[in-house]
RNA sequence: CGGGGUGUGGCGCAGUUGGUAGCGUGCGUGCUUUGGGAGCAUGAGGCCGUGGGUUCGAGUCCCACCACUCCGACCA
């Protein structure tokens, strides 16, 4: 058995990273296929990965204002219907309720793909005065988007997700609630899921259906393809009118407020486990790991060997870390295997050998190096073992973000660059539709953002010549 | 929605010229083990994706459908 590669029902990433990635969505036990097409069961370690991603977007919307609010699933046709673009945006991929029992409904409803209609609803019902603004809400639920072709936790049909939706007095304050909560995703996916981003704004061509603005954060999966992993969207007025909600402002005239929207999805497990995955199996951040250190005792049935683990075990839940003991009766290697597969990112082996020598090993799952922890210094150094983790991932990502990340200056050479190398590439652009398809037909990428840190690399156009307004990243995307 | 691949115990697979289903692994129980997926014994588990057809007889041949999966187009 090759030395890097112990888990032989896994399929080697570099071999075929679609199988790769199916292998280890069912083998880490994430995932199971549910009875419907596009639809899948986010099984218990899946489901604790979204609890911690909930558990700190949830507190950081808070610190910022936002309230949680629950909608309803069912949205009237009418009511979908009432914003022009957004309909024409999502209508091919809703599904519709047609009958209550066995009555035929005389409205058909349609199974909300996202929740902005029925925000706007809401809104044009209790918005009076300047004094209610702004309205900072958030709601987690899950949509449905009837998709053609579907992939666990990176195309569902069904999808868990928070959507923000707020509501201002001024374009200005709710351009700037779009970048603030552009800015919570990007250190999220930075600061706990160590994913490296590109943060930029979408071209009118990539942008959501209804909106003035998209923003994005957009990540590199292992295979180098792009990931955008959150959306930011200001909406101007635009909702507003169409849904007729108005205020009165201080100066007593009837307003039209602002509006933003934002969203995450399940979507960024995905993008955890490509961004950090090996050919073992996942690896997991430790801060957003629903099981940071596993304790396996060896020649456990020796005297004083399982007490030992689960002294370590109760010491390490006391300083705060998610432990866990493996004390099920398979045999060490079986366990090593088993809890790289599932990403944990710290494993402690504990053996006679050990307890004489006052110690223990911790292995690290990014790399494999192996320490000895002298167990008076446990508490100290196993989360100084899991910081190291949690840098090494980001840094390792990071690397893969910059090293594939190249300049082109024309056509010619971004299909060389894409048919060698894949990756991103960024180019200046002209901001016509018809440069950016044809970026699309030669090169197969589509534009992923205008980057906020825009760097100069000439002063036209590479696909048309004319004068450079912007310099894009490209890529292909998920 | 277009093109390929695969559907047989939980999982991975075999099944020859059509003759009534087998292997590995996993699971249950018992004992021995434990520093990289342990060993022996014993036991349970199958409408062969679904529906038609051909045949005395179909896992096997024919037709249709469905599901999963990969590659495109669309999308978070």
């Amino acid at each position: 058995m090759a030395k890097d590669k112990k888990v032989e029902q896994i399929t080697d990433m570099d071999v075929d990273f679609a199988q790769w990635f199916t292998d280890v969505v069912t083998k880490a036990e994430l995932i199971d296929y549910a009875g419907v097409k596009g639809f899948f069961i986010l099984r218990p370690y899946a489901y604790a990965i979204w609890e911690n991603i909930q558990a700190i977007l949830d507190k950081r919307f808070k610190e910022l204002g936002h309230e949680n609010v629950s909608m309803p699933m069912l949205i009237p046709e009418s009511l979908l219907q009432k914003e022009k673009d957004h309909v024409e945006g999502f209508a091919p991929e809703v599904a519709w309720v047609t009958h209550g029992g066995s009555e035929a409904l005389a409205e058909r409803l349609c199974v909300r793909p996202t929740s902005e209609t029925l925000f706007c609803d809401h809104w044009s019902h209790v918005l009076r005065s300047w004094r209610d603004l702004p309205m900072l809400y958030n709601q987690w639920c899950s949509v449905l988007r009837w998709e053609k072709t579907t992939r666990p936790f990176l195309r569902h049909r069904e999808f868990l997700w928070q959507e923000g939706h707020t509501l201002h007095a001024t374009a200005d304050e709710a351009e700037q609630e779009t970048q603030q909560m552009l800015g919570v995703y990007a250190d999220f996916c930075e600061n706990t899921l160590a994913m490296p981003v590109i943060k930029g704004r979408k071209t009118d061509k990539e942008k959501f259906a209804g909106a003035v603005a998209t923003y994005s954060i957009e990540c590199m999966m292992h295979d180098k393809k792009a990931l955008q992993s959150g959306t930011s969207h200001y909406f101007g007025d635009g909702f507003a009118r169409a849904f007729d909600i108005q205020f009165t402002d201080k100066d007593n005239t009837l307003k039209y407020p602002h509006q933003t929207s934002w969203g995450m999805t399940t979507r960024l497990i995905g993008g955890l486990i490509m961004t950090h995955g090996d050919n073992n199996g996942l690896v997991l951040p430790p801060r957003i790991a629903p099981v940071q250190v596993v304790v396996i005792p060896i020649a456990m049935h020796k005297p004083g060997v399982l007490e030992k683990a689960q002294e370590l075990v109760s010491r390490l839940k006391s300083s705060g870390i998610r432990v866990k003991g493996d004390t099920s009766d398979q045999s060490p290697g079986w366990k090593f295997a088993e809890h790289e597969m599932k990403g944990i990112p710290l494993r402690i082996e504990i053996g006679p050998k050990d307890i004489e020598n006052n110690q223990c090993l911790a292995v690290r799952r990014d790399n494999g190096e192996k320490t000895a922890v002298r167990l008076s210094e446990l508490e100290t150094a196993i989360p100084a073992l899991l910081d190291q983790v949690q840098i090494g991932l980001y840094n390792k990502a990071k690397k893969n973000l910059t090293d594939n990340t190249r300049p082109v200056t024309n056509v010619a050479e971004a299909k060389a660059v894409m048919a060698e190398n894949g990756g991103f590439i960024k180019s200046m652009w002209c901001g016509d539709l018809a440069c950016e398809l044809q970026m699309k037909e030669e090169a197969g990428v589509s534009s992923r953002c205008i980057p906020f840190a825009q760097e100069h690399l000439g002063d036209t156009c590479p696909i048309c010549g004319k004068p450079a307004r912007h310099m894009v990243v490209w890529g292909v995307a998920y």
